[in-house]
DNA sequence: GTGGTCTAGACCACA
DNA sequence: GTGGTCTAGACCACT
C-alpha cells in the first residue's frame, strides 16, 4: 500500500431530512470518531472551508463546532482551527432510544401498508439473526 | 376469554419531547394503523374531542389530521368526520418475502452504523408489540 | 330486444374527491340529464331510498334535490316525489371554463412531472385532432 | 430581441371564485413549475413577502407552502427559505409518447362525457399558454 | 432575517 | 353536530 487506505471524511447534507444542517453536521462527527475515521488531536475542516463545501453559511458550521465544543468533543484552538478532543462518544441511552424509535417507525409503517405486522417482521428478523 | 383483548386507540402527548404535538398525533395514528388498532373505515376523534382529550387548541388537531389527509393516510368529509383510508398494497407472498427482505436491508444497515445491532433491534420491536 | 335498453342511472360518490356530496349528486342529475339517461317527467328516487343507498344522511340528498328544485332542473310534488322537469341542461359559460381548467390542471402538471410541456402537449393533441 | 422575453412569477389571488386562497397559492405555484416559470432550486417568495405582497395572513402562506413540502413539490430549510423540488421523471422518448397518450385518453374522455371536445380543450391550452 | 409551532377566536360549509 | 378557512399574534429554532 503506498498510503493509509483511510475511509476519508465526507460531510453531507440531506436538505429533505428535517434534521436541520448544524445536527447533521455534529451527527456526522461524532459518528467519525465513533468509527475511527476521526480520532483524537485530528483537525476538522476549517469553518469556512467547510462552508463552501456544503454551500452553507458559515454560521451554521460555526454552531455545529461550538455545540461540539460545548459537549467537550472538540476544542477550537483560536487562529489555528478545529481539534478531536476525544477518542470515544458516548451516547445516552434515552438518546440511543430516541433514535431507535426514530429508524424503527418509517420501517414499520412502510412494512405495514403492505400489509406485514409487527410479528412477522420480529419474526422475520429473528430468522436473519439466527442465520448471520 | 377473561376479557376483550381490545387493543384500544389512546393519544397521548409528550411535551417534553421537542416533537410538536401535531406531528405526535401523525405518528400515533400511523402505529395504530401499523399495528391494526385502526383499519379501513374506522373514523378518528373528531377534531373538538381529541383537542379537548389533549387538551390541545383544535387547529393543532385538525393539521395533524390535515396532513394524515394529504399524505392519502385518512379522509375527510365536511361535516360528518375524519376516516381511515389506508388500503394496503396488494402483493403475492413471494414478493412479500422480498419486498420484507428489501426494506429490510437498508434498516438494518442504517442501525448498523450507528452501532446497532440485530439483537437490540428486535428485542427493542418485541417491546413495542407488548405494549400495543 | 325485449326491453329498452337504456342506461340505467347509477349513483355513486367518491368521498376522496373533496367534493361535497351534494353536489356530486347534482352534477349526475344534471350529467343524466344531458346524456338523455333521465328525461321530462322522469321520477328520482325517494330521497330516503337515495340515502339508504349511498349511505349517506337524508338530509344531504334532501339538500341536493332542493338545490335542483331551485335551479329549475326538478319539481318536488308533495307526497309523489321528485321529477325531472326540463330536457335541457344549460352550463353557464363561466362554470363551463371553470370545470375546463378544473380538470385541464391536473393533466398540464402531470405531464410536466414527466418533463412534457405545455407546447408538447397542445402539438400531441392537435396530432390527435387531425386523425379524428 | 427588443426586451428580456421573461415570463416572471406573479402570484394573485381572486377572492370571489370560492377558492381558498391557500389553494390558488398551490396551484399557481404548480403551474408555474408546470411551464416553467420556476425551476429545480428556484427559491420561492419568503413567506412574509408573499403574504404583505397578498395582503394576506403569513399563516395561510405558510400553510400553502406546507402542503406543497409534504406533497414533495418543494423544500424548505428553516432559516433560509423554501425552495422548487421538483426532479421530473426520466423517460425515454417511446415512453414519453405512450405516457403522454396514457394520461391523455381519459382526459379527453372526462371533459367529452361533459360536452367538451377536442377543439374546445385545444383552444383553452392555447389560450393558457399564451398568458404564461 | 428565515420558517415552525401553537393558541385563540371568528365565520363558513356540510351532514 | 362535523371539518375548513382565515386572521392575529405570540414565541421558538435555524441561518
Amino acid at each position: 500500500m503506498q498510503k493509509e487506505d483511510v475511509k476519508k471524511l465526507e460531510f453531507s447534507l440531506d436538505p429533505k431530512s428535517g434534521v436541520p444542517y448544524y445536527k447533521q453536521i455534529i451527527i456526522q462527527v461524532e459518528m467519525a470518531i465513533a468509527d475511527g475515521r476521526l480520532s483524537k488531536d485530528e483537525q476538522l475542516p476549517t469553518v469556512r472551508s467547510l462552508a463552501v463545501d456544503l454551500r452553507i453559511n458559515p454560521n451554521t458550521v460555526a454552531r455545529a463546532y461550538n455545540e461540539l465544543e460545548i459537549r467537550g468533543i472538540v476544542t477550537t484552538q483560536q487562529g489555528s482551527g478545529t481539534f478531536i478532543n476525544t477518542q470515544e462518544i458516548e451516547i445516552s441511552a434515552v438518546e440511543r432510544e430516541r433514535f431507535l424509535a426514530e429508524i424503527t417507525r418509517p420501517f414499520i409503517i412502510k412494512a405495514a401498508s403492505y400489509g406485514i405486522n409487527l410479528q412477522e417482521i420480529i419474526k422475520y428478523l429473528m430468522e436473519l439473526e439466527k442465520n448471520i
